[in-house]
DNA sequence: CGATTGACACCAA
DNA sequence: ATTGGTGCCAATC
């Protein structure tokens, strides 16, 4: 369906469309590929966003209760919530407030480009 | 090539 | 509503 070669590309490719101020979920991006079910390898795919072509905002990328379930993955675990925070976004216990108000769904917003 | 992992999501108790 | 366990797909060992 998809004529891109790796799996990975793609959801680099969504997550860098990732507008500032506004968030994803793993889950979206899969579902937007495809795979609904292939939640785990966009996290699989964010993990090795180091080898994207381009820099990926990984920070907007979260889990669907917008937990920063990734925030150990980052250089320093306080990375990834300062870098939302400086997005203009809340971040309380590892979990950002008013997820849903900043979602970001690839499947809207790239209107299944 | 087979088994395990993984930054999640969903269902059942 | 909260907690725990299972399933999913692709990549890595």
């Amino acid at each position: 369906m998809y004529h891109e070669k790796d799996f990975f590309r793609m959801v680099w490719q969504v997550a860098a469309k990732i507008p500032a101020g506004r968030l994803t979920s793993y889950g979206a991006i899969a579902k937007y590929l495809g795979s609904a079910r292939s939640s785990r390898m966009v996290g699989w795919a964010m993990n090795a966003s180091h080898a994207a072509p381009f820099p990926i905002p990984a920070h907007r990328v979260l889990n669907r209760n917008g937990m920063l379930t990734g925030k150990a993955f980052f250089e320093d675990h306080m990375a990834m919530q300062s870098k939302l925070e400086a997005e203009g976004h809340r971040v309380q216990n590892d979990q950002v407030l008013g997820f849903k108000s900043v979602f970001w769904d690839p499947e809207i917003e790239l209107k299944l480009l």
